[in-house]
RNA sequence: GGGCGGUUAGCUCAGAUGGUUAGAGCGCUGCGUUGACAUCGCAGAGGUCACUGGUUCGAAUCCAGUAUCGCCCA
């Protein structure tokens, strides 16, 4: 039985709106998504990059679900238990500001209504828009199986986040510490390094005066001068720093200078980091503000004097400035200085500034207690986190596809530093530790009933919350079940593929290899990855070659493409707009040429079941070879080469090139000539040609299948009926073409090749001398090599050609009349003219004359050449040969053509 | 400062391990409604493969350098 309700009547073009849902509901509803566990079989298993839960999705999604989706569908053809698991992400510093702009318009902050309110309007949130992102998904096609759908704040991830982040803090991995973070004052949180994008700003250098202070105290008129990028930020000074080998400053050091405006004293000290190249060589030291004063500073043992609040805001420590943004004390400070006579000059200046990857506001760097992941410390000899996930790679127990991004991981892996991973923020998986009243921590996955150490009952959570992708860095084996021990997770672990845009990178491949290589480590180094491939992709720009983004205005919904151009197109354009690994330009006229595809094979497919009518066909069988025609053995031995191509080219991750071969050869070779050549044998009752159409149909459907799912399954429904032998209920779960070489045949592709290059030129003529439609000329192809392949297939000529063929002996002589010459291969083509411009005509051949003499000298004289003879291989020289000998009698040709003119 | 990538037809891009005269889509020119398809067909024009040097019998492809654009890291 069909499984969908099968249309009879195809209408003229295709109309995915009538289609794609009814297609992806008979999929769902048949558990065709769902994979079997077979312990008998390996399965296929793929991750789905987690979308944000509040957002949708964008053209990068849509570019991954084409991706997955397509190698999902291959292997799931092949008969792999193929798991593709989706999931969704909470998305922490994204979700959380799109909640508090929502409340902003009511005018509150979440301040106003407290954690828990808050978090609970976060959960609104989700839960009207979790399920806005799977309807997207399904748009698209994706064959993801929806029964085991994550979200990265469901019970079993919360368990996973703080089963890992237990043992960690077991082995000593995570700790808390006071160091120099990124601090962004409007999110009100510590960032990651990677959170960072560094800025080119034009600034100022301001050279300040420092008095020196005599031994007793007082100022001297002698003054030391530091130049700074950040003036506000001197009220926070605990030092001046120069280098040691520097001699300008040489008697200087251990001196103490006198801190304008704040009047404190602050050291002379030496330290290497000092380049003498800056500034004047001197710098301040402001251990509370700045990463590398920090270093300073504990080298030195100088104070930490903190002067800027979480808000941005001058505090208290900066006495009359208190209270001021950073920007007005700047300004405020700047003037005082002049009018204190302590501004030395000013220059232009340029320096790079940290901002917040996602609301781009200035950061501030700041001394904070947080928590690290250490990613150097051994927890088992020879082994760290950062050690384990390079080996992983370097090692070839992952690949990375393509090759060259290797080096990039590799790079960053070997240079990373610890990650600090506590985030205040509201809205995540908060920190598994309790603290009791005399501040003993208990680190725990259940929530403790009493302090670990003392017993206390009181216990307050810590506030913070876990960086996102400490959670998202879990996915491939926390989906599955971790740290649970059930099938899924035995059985689909460790994951086959993994595909990202190669902007996360580091985020979340990184991560991702990170912790499993530790949370996963008993199943050994080869089992523990959390996959073996991961894929990186391009991102997909505007036409411009521009960032999609929401200020610049040039994002495209994926939906809306989809819907105008079928979510088959969609696909098809964005999988075949670049290679893997390259950005892509983004464009409607890709998105109709893809749409115009999927029409051309839905009535390639109309013509076939036209054919076919109420008619169930078997397959042409090898053994019959001898019994068909040579334009049947042909397309079954290009379809063959395709399949070996296509298999070969999907083995390498080369997806966009195995959808264009599929649709050129669909187009080209079974469309513009096939099908053509059957015309006119189908009209005079030769029924072999059904069989050859309903296959070729049948497996060029099949190896479309996962590019352009919909459409191929639609028409697939319709053929299946006519095609006798085992046919699975549906496209999404027939068995995928593996070429058996049966019809693999180069002799008859090369005659067939030359039929074609004939028929060509046999139109050339006809367009060239604008001949009418409605006039059939006389030709004689005066064959040698392929008379006989030209004579198998005259009617097909005649039709397709609008001519009336012979094939004739070489020298067979014309009969009198104007002709029109060509010469193809060893045939020469005379098409009768009803006259000829006999000046036009030997111009035009004078012109072609010229360049088969020149490629004619070119061939003899590589052939001429003995290293060549020596060195190239026997093919090659044979090959040419033959090439040189029919070129000769082409030249021969057409200066005899000249010469009778 | 270090690393990576791009530069091929007017535009967007393909061109595994070097091999006979470099391809596609879109656009352009001419012709065309022959019963699958005008979301189409047929024919055509259009490229010193960024530049220079090298390796090789042979280079768009490999090597070195230059230019230019872009990205990543510090």
């Amino acid at each position: 039985m069909p499984a969908a309700p099968v249309r009879k009547q195809l209408p003229p073009a295709y109309e995915p709106a009538s289609v794609e849902t009814r297609i992806y509901e008979m999929w769902e509803s048949h558990g065709y998504f769902k994979p079997r566990i077979d312990p008998d079989r390996p399965p296929y298993t793929i991750i789905m990059p987690p979308p944000n839960v509040t957002g949708e999705l964008h053209l990068g999604h849509g570019l991954e679900d084409a991706i997955t989706d397509a190698l999902v569908r291959w292997h799931r053809m092949q008969g792999d238990p193929a798991l593709w698991l989706p999931g969704e992400d909470h998305a922490g510093i994204a979700t959380q500001n799109v909640l508090e702009r929502e409340i902003a318009k009511e005018g509150l902050t979440r301040h106003d209504l407290g954690r828990e309110a808050f978090v609970e309007r976060v959960w609104m949130w989700v839960r009207k828009y979790r399920h806005r992102i799977s309807d997207q998904h399904r748009k698209l096609g994706a064959s993801a199986d929806w029964s085991r759908d994550v979200f990265t704040l469901d019970p079993g991830i919360v368990k996973a986040v703080r089963t890992t982040f237990a043992n960690l803090y077991r082995d000593g991995l995570i700790y808390r510490g006071l160091r120099m973070i990124n601090w962004c004052p409007r999110c009100e949180t510590a960032l990651s390094d990677l959170e960072v994008d560094y800025v080119d700003v034009a600034s100022k250098l301001y050279y300040v005066r420092y008095p020196i202070v005599a031994e007793g105290g007082m100022p001297l008129p002698d003054f030391v001068v530091v130049a700074t990028t950040r003036p506000e930020t001197m009220v926070g000074d605990t030092g001046v720093a120069v280098n040691p080998d520097d001699q300008r400053y040489e008697e200087r050091i251990g001196r103490q200078l006198m801190l304008p405006l704040v009047n404190r004293e602050i050291p002379i000290v030496a330290d290497d980091a000092v380049k003498p190249e800056f500034g004047t060589g001197a710098v301040k030291v402001t251990p509370g503000h700045d990463p590398n004063d920090w270093e300073i500073g504990q080298r030195h043992d100088l104070p930490v004097i903190v002067a800027i609040d979480r808000q941005g805001r001058m505090n208290d420590e900066a006495g009359p400035y208190a209270g001021m943004t950073a920007d007005d004390a700047r300004a405020a400070i700047l003037r005082d200085l002049e009018d204190e006579g302590f501004l030395d000059h000013t220059e232009e200046y340029t320096h790079s500034v940290g901002h917040c990857s996602r609301c781009k506001t200035v950061l501030q760097p700041i001394p904070s207690e947080q928590w690290w992941l250490d990613v150097h410390k051994e927890y088992e000899p020879g082994r760290s986190i950062a050690g384990a996930a390079a080996a992983a790679v370097r090692e070839g127990r992952i690949q990375i596809v393509p090759q060259r991004f290797e080096k990039v991981y590799l790079n960053w892996m070997d240079n990373i530093r610890d990650w600090c991973i506590s985030r205040q923020l509201w809205w995540g998986h908060q920190i598994p530790v309790w603290y009791c009243d005399k501040n003993h921590m208990t680190v725990a996955v259940e929530d403790p009933a009493a302090c670990g150490t003392c017993g206390s009952t009181a216990l307050r959570q810590d506030e913070d919350v876990l960086d996102t992708w400490f959670s998202s860095g879990l996915a491939p084996h926390a989906d599955l079940g971790w740290p649970d021990d059930n099938e899924d997770l035995r059985y689909f672990y460790p994951t086959s593929d993994m595909q990202m845009g190669y902007d996360i990178m580091f985020f979340w491949c990184a991560r991702m290899i990170m912790f499993a290589m530790y949370n996963m480590r008993h199943l050994g180094d080869d089992n523990a990855v959390p996959f073996k491939t991961v894929m990186f992709h391009g991102l997909i720009r505007d036409q411009h070659g521009e960032k999609m983004t929401k200020s610049r205005g040039n994002v495209v919904d994926p939906l809306v493409s989809a819907g105008q151009f079928g979510a088959d197109a969609f696909r098809f354009a964005v999988l075949t707009g670049a290679t893997m690994g390259a950005d892509q330009k983004y464009s409607d006229e890709r998105l109709a040429a893809a749409r115009n595809f999927a029409n051309k094979l839905w009535n390639s497919a109309r013509y076939v079941l036209g054919k076919l009518g109420e008619q169930k066909v078997a397959r042409p069988h090898p053994l019959d070879r001898e019994t068909y025609a040579i334009e049947d053995r042909w397309i079954l031995s290009r379809l063959e080469q395709l399949e070996i191509d296509v298999d070969s080219l999907l083995r390498a991750y080369q997806l966009g090139e195995a959808a264009r071969q599929v649709q050129d050869f669909l187009w080209n070779e079974f469309c513009d000539w096939y099908i053509e050549m059957t015309k006119v044998r189908l009209a005079a009752g030769d029924e072999r040609p059904l069989k050859v159409l309903a296959h070729v149909l049948d497996h060029g459907l099949r190896l479309l299948h996962p590019f352009m799912p919909f459409v191929t399954e639609e028409l697939w429904q319709a053929l299946r009926e006519h095609i006798e032998g085992d046919m699975a209920n549906a496209l999404i779960v027939a068995w995928f073409p593996k070429s058996g070489a049966n019809w693999k045949d180069e002799r008859t592709e090369a005659a067939l090749a030359h039929v074609i290059d004939v028929n060509r030129a046999i139109r050339n003529i006809r367009a060239e001398k604008k001949l009418d439609v409605a006039f059939k000329p006389a030709v004689y192809l005066r064959a040698g090599e392929h008379a006989s392949a030209l004579g198998e297939t005259l009617a097909a000529t005649a039709f397709t050609s609008r001519v009336e063929p012979v094939v004739t002996a070489p020298d067979a002589a014309l009969p009198a009349g104007e002709f029109a010459f060509a010469r193809i291969a060893d045939t020469e083509v005379a098409v009768a003219l009803p006259a000829v411009d006999a000046a036009a005509e030997r111009a035009r051949l004078e012109k072609e004359l010229a360049e088969a003499a020149a490629y004619e000298e070119r061939l003899t004289k590589q052939l001429g050449n003995e290293q060549f003879r020596s060195k190239a291989p026997a093919k090659v020289v044979a090959d040419m040969e033959a090439t040189l000998a029919e070129t000769r009698v082409r030249v021969a040709g057409l200066r005899e053509r000249i010469a009778s003119l």
